[in-house]
This record gives C-alpha cells, sequence and structure tokens, in this order.
DNA sequence: CTTGACCTTCCAGCGACTGGAAGCCTTATG
DNA sequence: CATAAGGCTTCCAGTCGCTGGAAGGTCAAG
C-alpha cells in the first residue's frame, strides 16, 4: 500500500505518517522505487495510534503504549498506570478550564457588550484577583 | 524597577517578561547600563497580562485586549466579542476533554490492572471505534 | 510526449515559552 | 584593589506534534 491509501484508511494525514516514521513509530518497507510500502500491521499500528491519539495520549505514551501491545506476556498492571495517569492529567486540565470558564462567563454575562466605553471584562483583568496558575 | 523585582511582583518568570518584550506586548525603557527599567505601568501590564494568560486568553487575543484597555473611548461589545469567542473555545475544548475522559475512564475501570497479560485498554486501542477528531 | 496525480526529501514555522551559554554590571567582602 | 556572587544582557536551540511549501522523482492515462 502506498502512503495515500493507508492515510485514507487510518485517517490520518500522509504528513502525520512521516512524521511517525521518522521519529520511530513505525517502520514500513520501501519499494524498489523508494515509495514506502506499507503492510496490513503497519496500517495496524496507524490505526492504534489513531486511537491512542484522540484519546489524548501523548507520542512517548502512545510509544510505550504500542510496544505493551506488541509484547503478548506484558502485564496489563502498566498499560492501567499509563492510562491511569493520563486520565488524571485529563481531569485536572478540565477542572482547570472550568475554573476559567466560571470566571469568563461570569465576566460575560456582567459586561453590556453595547458601544458604551465601560466594560467589567477589562476592568477585572486591569485590577482583579488572579486565579492561581500552579501547574497550568 | 529591574526585571528581578518586577518579576516577582507580577508573577511572571523574567524569561516571559523578556519575551513579552521582543513580541512588542510591553516596552519598558532601558537604563545608561543596557538593564531593562520598569515603570508602574509597565508592571500593571504585565500584571494584566498574567491575569489575561492565566484566563486563557492567546497572546493576540492580549494584544487586542490590551489596546483595547488603553483606549478609553473603546466600546464593550469588542471586548465581550473576544471573550465570547474565548468562552466557546473553552468550552468546546471541555466538552472534547470530557468525552476522552468518559472513554478512558471506563477503559481503566474495565481493566484488572494486574499481573495477567489481558488487557481491555488496549484491545480497544487495536480495534475500537475511534471518536470523532474534528476539530481538535 | 505530456499532463497531472502521486510520491520523495528537506527546511521552516506554529504558540508560548524555557534552558543554557557567554559575557557585562553591581555590590559586598577580604 | 581583587575577587566572588548574583543579577542583568543577548542569542541560539529546544519543547510538542505536527503542518506548509519548495524542489524534484515516478507513474498511469490519453
Amino acid at each position: 500500500m502506498n502512503i495515500g491509501e493507508v492515510s485514507e484508511q487510518a485517517g490520518l494525514p500522509a504528513k502525520t505518517i512521516r512524521y511517525y516514521e521518522e521519529i520511530g513509530l513505525i517502520a514500513p518497507a520501501r519499494d524498489v522505487n523508494g515509495y514506502r510500502d506499507f503492510s496490513e500491521g503497519d496500517l495496524h499500528s496507524l490505526a492504534f495510534l489513531g486511537r491512542a491519539r484522540a484519546l489524548g495520549f501523548s507520542i512517548e505514551d502512545c510509544r510505550m503504549l504500542m510496544s505493551l501491545y506488541r509484547d503478548s506476556s506484558r502485564e496489563s498492571a502498566e498499560v492501567k498506570r499509563i492510562a491511569a495517569g493520563h486520565l488524571a492529567r485529563i481531569e485536572k486540565k478540565i477542572a482547570d478550564l472550568a475554573e476559567m470558564r466560571d470566571t469568563l462567563a461570569h465576566l460575560v454575562r456582567e459586561c453590556a457588550g453595547d458601544n458604551r466605553p465601560d466594560c467589567p471584562i477589562l476592568k477585572s483583568l486591569a485590577a482583579g484577583a488572579r486565579p492561581d496558575r500552579d501547574g497550568l
């Protein structure tokens, strides 16, 4: 399979697939003409990567997960550890964003949004208390 | 004021302050020795920036907000537009993350996380349906 | 034979910093 | 006066995960 077809089937841009090869996530064979020649296994790996990335796993997480996937004797504990760590990061991010949303939503409600210059949003940015940025 | 003191007071790393000058968000004066010499106004601007950034506004949003803030005759509508747009992006992000969280939480719950090789997380990554990535 | 779609590599850029090197300036101490 | 520590300066490179574009090779159809 050429990269175009694989791109289509895996739902990943060709650029991304080349990038994944560059960083060693996949290693497709090469045709005599220099074109990448993807096997079913490569396609499978790319689909795996696509799903893991869609769940927000980092590239390094993906590398780990792929190698765990290929190691049929691995223990599920390690996979769970990675997934749980990622889940915790996602939950932290959601909480941070929810805080931003609440503050912003409040300000947007307060602001008349008309042609008068008085604006509570700017007032708050100029003088308001700044929320903790720890760990953002 | 030297950069160290401003950094302390504004709660921003010195590196970040230099970066903000580089991209034209602030323009502190210079001492004869070449050191930056920050005014109260500069400090105020940096505090403003810190708060806006903590609310997740992009640098370009911040640039707009600062110029609107300085323009005492501006209409609040434009500020509200920027804030509301940002709020919408935050809400979209939260929704996306919540979807990831739900899928992941489900998988993590399913996974025994013990020394057996059977792992529903990897199974799902290998074969499961991939959630839409549109607009992520 | 030419067109156009596909493939290749390489280099640069995104956002918003962050780290580090090399070197100047200031202040306190011996 | 020398020296050492700390703060300041600039500049370059790296982060993450791609993405865009240029320059050029390859292939199938008309």
